[in-house]
DNA sequence: CTTACAAATTGCGCCAGATCAATGTGCGGA
DNA sequence: TCCGCACATTGATCTGGCGCAATTTGTAAG
């Protein structure tokens, strides 16, 4: 059950920006649609602790989020501890957004992570009302859906090596960093062998691989891709051959 | 690209029903709503030859689609050749009824198909005048969103015995028979192997494993459901062990 | 600085499912 | 009825990633 009540007091005058969740699509250009600003200029407010759950799987919807910093995961469990990490969330991303009875994933905190909070059923109702609002939550469900597509074709064809460069160039793109330097990476190995269909084991196993073949270094809660091309063309294997007797200096 | 051109004549007045796709979830309660009456009343009228593609991955999206009878896959595929099928559309299945510009999977028929075609302009504009309109599309995309969700636990983290049961256990409540009785498979193994992320070969084995545990029965293009609780439970595993010796008398 | 604990890495053996290779089966056409 | 072809099944072998366990690293507390 959800953690946290949020408070959605009444709705003032427009304001301005709406931060949006599409690094690698083309957002919906509703940014500045009027009744999403009316709807932002009042949010409620929501704190979380790191590990902190903001609500389970099953759960109603009650409420929908943005958040504002930190990090969460969804994540959705199987009956014996299975564990399927749906996604994680960065600051500017949209949750909760769905025309739904029950969350299908739970949402949890991966650090200590800040939200902006609006009921569910005001959404709903705007949504009956204004046209526009129904098209953007419209396209906002597009754009969710076309990205898990992606991840269906990494969860069901893809080799361990693909999923992690896939997975560490996804970061990269989000964080803006399409140059050098330091890339966060907040979640920890488990969250994200449980995003890719893989073991905590391949996964470190794997990272380890590509930094012995000068594509990534590795820094405590970090990483830093040395070279792109490998990580986006797949020659990360081919890499990881030629170069796997030379020993890079690890980073300090 | 698309083989075939639809054409949308003049709009005329409303009409009845709106075949719905939602075997599993709450559907939307939109299928007398007017403005899709309106729509439904002048559809382009599509025919497709057993394994003719309707459009390829990265067309532009033209047209939305009811399927009427037959069945289709989505098909994405890697430049490698592996490939992975989305999923199979029934009749009463919508298709591209996404705010997007390109279709990011192709469309194909497993064996000859009718569909009714709508323009995709034709329902954007709509969706930005009638709200209700709007609101069934934000629907229909989370209830898309919701079965790719539990595709992904699928993809991402059962083994092939739980993904075939899934997967027949899916198909006999899409037919709509939770009774016992023959349910069709117009797909070939091929399908579903790349629909569950296995191998043909798996798939086969793993079929002819819950036949000889008497789970199902296999016939030509349809299986039967013997031991409807074994499937549903995930105890086939089990139950291919006690059983494997006793070697069912095949149907013919 | 030392201790303590969780997270990450590494080693090693194993197995579910992939791969390669026949063989079997059903169906449409001449 | 026989042929031909595509699909399905089965067998034999191989391997990528899993599972378990030991070790190392990072980090927060004392």
């Amino acid at each position: 059950m959800a953690l946290i009540q949020a408070t959605i007091q009444t709705l003032r005058p427009p304001v301005t920006d709406w931060a949006t969740d599409w690094p690698r699509g083309q957002a919906s250009r509703l940014d500045d649609h009027t009744a999403l600003a009316r709807l932002k200029a009042a949010p409620g407010l929501v704190s979380l602790d790191s590990q902190q759950e903001l609500f389970a799987q099953d759960d109603p919807i009650r409420h929908c989020y943005e958040v504002v910093s930190g990090c969460l995961r969804t994540v959705r469990l199987m009956e014996d501890g299975r564990r399927l990490v749906g996604g994680f969330l960065m600051p500017g991303a949209l949750l909760g957004f769905e025309a739904r009875a029950l969350h299908d994933f739970a949402a949890q905190a991966v650090r200590a992570t800040t939200l902006r909070s609006f009921s569910h059923t005001e959404i709903a109702t705007m949504a009956a009302k204004d046209p526009g609002f129904g098209q953007f939550l419209w396209h906002h469900a597009s754009d969710a859906l076309r990205r898990e597509h992606e991840h269906m074709l990494l969860l069901g064809r893809k080799t361990a090596m693909e999923r992690v460069a896939s997975f560490l160039r996804d970061m990269a793109v989000r964080a803006g960093q399409n140059a050098s330097g330091p890339i966060a990476l907040p979640m920890c190995r488990t969250d994200i062998a449980d995003h890719l269909g893989l073991t905590v084991e391949t996964v470190s196993r794997t990272m380890t691989q590509l930094r012995r073949a000068w594509v990534i270094d590795i820094l405590p809660g970090r990483i830093v891709i040395l070279n792109r091309a490998a990580l986006d063309h797949g020659a990360a294997d081919q890499l990881a051959h030629e170069t796997l007797n030379a020993e890079p200096i690890r980073s300090v």
